[in-house]
RNA sequence: GGGCGCUUAGCUCAGUUGGCUAGAGCAUCUCGUUUACACCGAGAGGGUCGGGGGUUCGAAUCCCUCAGCGCCCACCA
């Protein structure tokens, strides 16, 4: 015996992996005349440790790669990591704060080197962990968003938009974080609901609520809705003189139906510097927008006595001060509003105006399909095309829903960690500006300019990683040739060639707005190609009480690094796909991953006792499909194996998996191997188990491959490398017998069990299966013996066609009348239902003939059933 | 305000275009240590599929409605 008792995952998985690595498994060929499979894998933060969510996604995607091996395919899943600009640039700079200095001191220069140091001592951290998940990834082809040549790629996809103008640079209003001194995307900002005090304060003729006074001190403009009777007597562009915070001012009145008559006096002012909605009014009425509050989130001299005071200082101070000049009207404790937050660092957002980059979405510059189309119809295209699809399917409407209400996206951020925008500029003395937009840093020197100065910020991290599908396919050495064009680049490159559009984008749906749709946005537009063909969007894990997991709550979070050791891959692994919907969330449960511990077990334990069945003289034999209990595990391999390919086709994993289970399980373990026990075929047993190792290895390679490697029946061939076996035909009566068989067996134990008696004889008159599979009978039901003789009487079993009777005397088969009576009862409930069902002429008539005919088959089992169930109920009533 | 999802056994959840007596894992109860496995085997109990209405020969599944839970988006002057 070469396979120990037990199977301990933490004794091979590493050599395991380690064996497919040096083996070059899961380095793709793009020469190759196999079909090309491709997955992206979503980069993740280089710095970060694994989670469960990336468990749960190195779990699918690996499945859907190994699967795509064993169908004979040439695989791309290609890794990578992402320079996560914000979350990282915030680490260094608060640990330049723990050191008593901060990144202006020491320079931007001697900042990026600082956090190149920190980025490389954590990045080998989490690609190690993602092997450890036995991602069948190809590391031959890691990138990284910070690599020379996705640069290269982020610069040329950058001033290819800014010559198409679909990049412009404007004063905006963008979300700015005060405490990272950054702006962030709409989409990373969150909302807090927070009770605040409400005030109403008298303004001119007017009275106007706000929560936040401290922004009031520059608000000249009142606005009202066009249609608001109360005011009608008030026109458009009226001005009225009125005391103010800091003394009388003048006030214009402007009518906008963004205002809500039915919220508060319907009258309010607006601080266009400081909020969305009032710098688009100021923007329809060519308004004055003033900065009230600067970015570190203090107010400016416009305030007065109150400058350089933060707004929470300021505001009691504020309303006292208007309460003093008898402008207070009234103040509401119980206001609840909500407050937006960056989601990273959970700062309060301050609306500011800053000149940043933009990426237009509205402009129908995109030649798409052979039309000029602007970036949100390019991207309403692809889904109504059916390009691309989405699984699960009710993505598509939140997908639409996302686009319809797309708008400019801002993407300079004012950190230093990243890619910086590739933007010049340079002033002559006369103070005029030029812009230079370009690949590589412009060398031009003219008399009477300033040198060259690149543009401080960096870009949003989505811009490089909605670049991911097709920048990684790039060839790095082609890269650095800068006479070739980006689109010379991707044609020249044998991986773009040969693996995009990928096949598959595998991720959660909580980054379809952030990612996906921005892959698409950059894919259809700089290659011309969809980046996927599906999207599969996979749940969020969520701890075991249902809530998110937390650092908040440390408790709550499940370390998966602690659960391999314990456990092992493969187990948690299928603990996080059973059971699971796509797009559906997850509880965090051990439950699951126990029973898959256990899963494994049995698998293991089912080729032991293979291994020991053959013996260690065993030389490989013919395949013969002999004995019905051949016939019918054969069939149903063949089923199993057909059903959990289509299902993987189709991204079903836990249906796939459940097959999987239970057919090994159930069929395999209970069943045949039992059978196996009264009569071996020892050909087959081999061939059931190398089929059973391949249909679970996308599951569970760990444990599969263990087994096959430490068996060692072809030598140093690697089950991860193997293609999928053809299952020779079984014939469907001698499966039917077996099933014959069960019935007889479960029947038995039920008697047994139901009458405590053990030992029993089983007679039976005449039966050729039953003269044939004695053995296996008399095993499975454990009893005495299994015996034919002409005539005799016992208990007869009801569940066959078959005439065989348990030999129990009369007294203590008694004890089952109960059973038999509840049994007819249940039976002629289902006869009375189904001859309702037929008698029922509209049924007949529309109902499917398939179902119908099942129907009536049904019927005559039943009553079959029913009629052994009353002879023999007779019998005893009788007798008795 | 708009949208999405969920509500099925004690618990966690499946149930693919409507069609076997609605399933799984865990938990519970009974029996059992037979040399693959106690991380085991055999057997059992347990659900009027959130409530109500409708469509249909037929509804957990489709439609309407009500209730509860969760999430997202917008707004919050």
């Amino acid at each position: 015996m070469k396979l120990p008792k037990t199977y301990e995952p933490s004794e091979y998985e590493a050599n395991i992996y380690a064996l497919w690595e040096r083996s070059g498994a899961f380095t793709a060929d793009p020469t190759s005349h196999k079909d090309h499979f491709s997955i992206s894998m979503p980069p993740p933060n280089e710095t970060g440790t694994l989670s469960l969510g990336h468990a749960l996604f190195l779990t699918l995607q690996d499945i859907m790669a190994r699967h795509a091996r064993q169908q004979g395919k040439d695989v791309l899943w290609l890794p990578g990591t992402d320079h996560a600009a914000l979350p990282v640039n915030a680490i260094i700079e608060r640990k330049l704060v723990e050191e008593g200095t901060n990144k202006h001191e020491i320079g931007r220069d001697a900042f990026l080197a600082r956090t190149r140091e920190f980025v490389a001592d954590s990045r080998g951290t989490m690609l190690t962990q993602m092997r450890a998940m036995g991602a069948s990834a190809d590391w031959t082809r890691l990138r990284y968003t910070l690599d020379d040549a996705l640069n290269r790629c982020v610069n040329e996809t950058f001033t290819k938009m800014y010559s198409d103008g679909l990049i412009y640079r404007g004063n905006r209003i963008v979300n700015w974080d005060p405490i990272l001194e950054t702006n962030v995307s709409d989409i990373e900002v969150e909302y807090v609901e927070e009770k605040a005090k409400f005030y109403t304060f008298q303004y001119g003729p007017f009275q106007i609520g706000t929560a936040r006074p401290e922004t009031k001190f520059g608000d000249k403009y009142v606005v009202m809705h066009p249609d608001d009777e109360r005011y009608a007597t008030y026109q458009h562009g009226d001005t009225f003189e009125t005391e103010w915070i800091n003394g009388p001012i003048t006030a214009t009145i402007i009518k906008d139906d963004a205002v809500d008559p039915k919220f508060g006096t319907g009258v309010m002012t607006i601080t266009p510097w400081h909020s969305q909605i009032d710098f688009e009014i100021a923007e329809r009425h060519g308004l004055d927008k003033e900065q009230i509050i600067d970015f570190h989130g203090k107010l400016l001299p416009i305030a007065g006595e109150f400058e350089g005071l933060t707004i929470t200082e300021a505001r009691e101070r504020i309303v006292q001060k208007l309460d003093h000049k008898g402008l207070l009207v009234k103040t509401d404790d119980h206001y609840l509003h909500s407050i937006a937050v960056n989601e990273r660092g959970k700062a309060v957002i301050e609306p500011q105006i800053r000149l940043q980059w933009f990426v237009d979405v509205n402009k129908p510059v995109v030649n798409w399909k052979g039309k000029q189309r602007s970036i949100t119809e390019v991207l309403q295209a692809v889904i109504a095309d059916k390009d691309i699809t989405i699984t699960p399917q009710r993505f598509n409407k939140i997908y639409s829903h996302w686009v319809d209400n797309y708008r400019d996206w801002c993407i300079s951020r004012q950190i230093w960690w990243g890619h910086r925008v590739p933007a010049w500029y340079r002033t002559d003395t006369d103070g005029k500006q030029e812009t230079y937009v370009g690949v590589q840093p412009p060398t031009d020197q003219s008399d009477g300019w300033h040198d060259w100065e690149q543009d401080p910020d960096t870009l949003d991290t989505w811009f490089s990683s909605a670049l991911w599908t097709w920048s990684t396919l790039i060839d790095p050495a082609i890269a650095q040739d800068y006479s070739l064009s980006l689109d010379e680049l991707l044609q020249l490159s044998p991986d773009f060639k040969a693996y995009h559009p990928t096949t598959v984008m595998e991720t959660g749906w909580d980054i379809l707005p952030f990612w996906v749709i921005r892959m698409i946005l950059m894919s259809t537009y700089v290659t011309g190609q969809v980046p996927f063909k599906d999207v599969y969007l996979h749940g969020m894990v969520k701890a075991a009480d249902g809530k998110k997991m937390s650092k908040s709550r440390p408790e709550s979070i499940i370390d998966p690094l602690k659960i391999i050791p314990q456990y092992g891959t493969d187990a948690l692994r299928m603990g996080l796909i059973m059971g699971v919907k796509p797009g559906n969330d997850q509880n965090w449960s051990t439950g699951k991953i126990e029973a898959n511990r256990n899963f494994c077990n049995k698998l293991w334990n089912i080729a032991r006792f293979i291994e020991a069945t053959l013996g260690d003289d065993y030389t490989p034999e013919k395949l013969e499909i002999t004995s019905v209990a051949d016939h019918w595990i054969m069939q149903k391999l063949q089923q199993n194996q057909q059903a959990i390919h289509a299902d993987l086709d189709q991204y079903a994993f836990s249906e796939a998996y459940d097959k999987l289970y239970h057919f090994i399980w159930d069929d395999v373990a209970d069943w045949y191997i039992e059978a196996s026990k009264a009569a071996p075929n020892k050909p087959l047993l081999a061939f059931l188990l190398e089929t059973m190792l391949l249909l679970v290895h996308p599951f569970a390679p760990f444990v599969s491959e263990t087994v096959w490697q430490t068996l060692g029946w072809e030598g140093d061939s690697l089950l991860a490398t193997k293609t999928v076996v053809a299952i020779p035909k079984a014939a469907a009566a001698k499966a039917e017998s077996f099933t014959q068989i069960q019935n007889i067996v479960t029947e038995s134990r039920f008697i047994q069990n139901a009458l405590k008696v053990s030992g029993v004889t089983l007679y039976y008159n005449g039966v050729d299966f039953l003269r044939d599979n004695a053995a296996i009978i008399k095993r499975l039901a454990r009893l005495r013996d299994v015996t034919e003789v002409t005539d005799g009487t016992g208990l007869y079993l009801t569940s066959t066609s078959a005439s065989c009777w348990l030999d129990i005397d009369q007294a203590t088969a008694k004890a089952y009348l109960g059973e038999l009576a509840q049994k007819q009862t249940q039976q002629k409930a289902v006869i009375t239902q189904l001859e309702q069902r037929l008698s029922n002429t509209s049924y007949v008539k529309n109902a499917p003939h398939a179902v119908v005919t099942q129907t009536k088959d049904q019927l005559a089992e039943a009553r079959q059933l029913l009629v052994s169930l009353e002879r023999e109920y007779a019998r005893f009533d009788t007798t008795a």
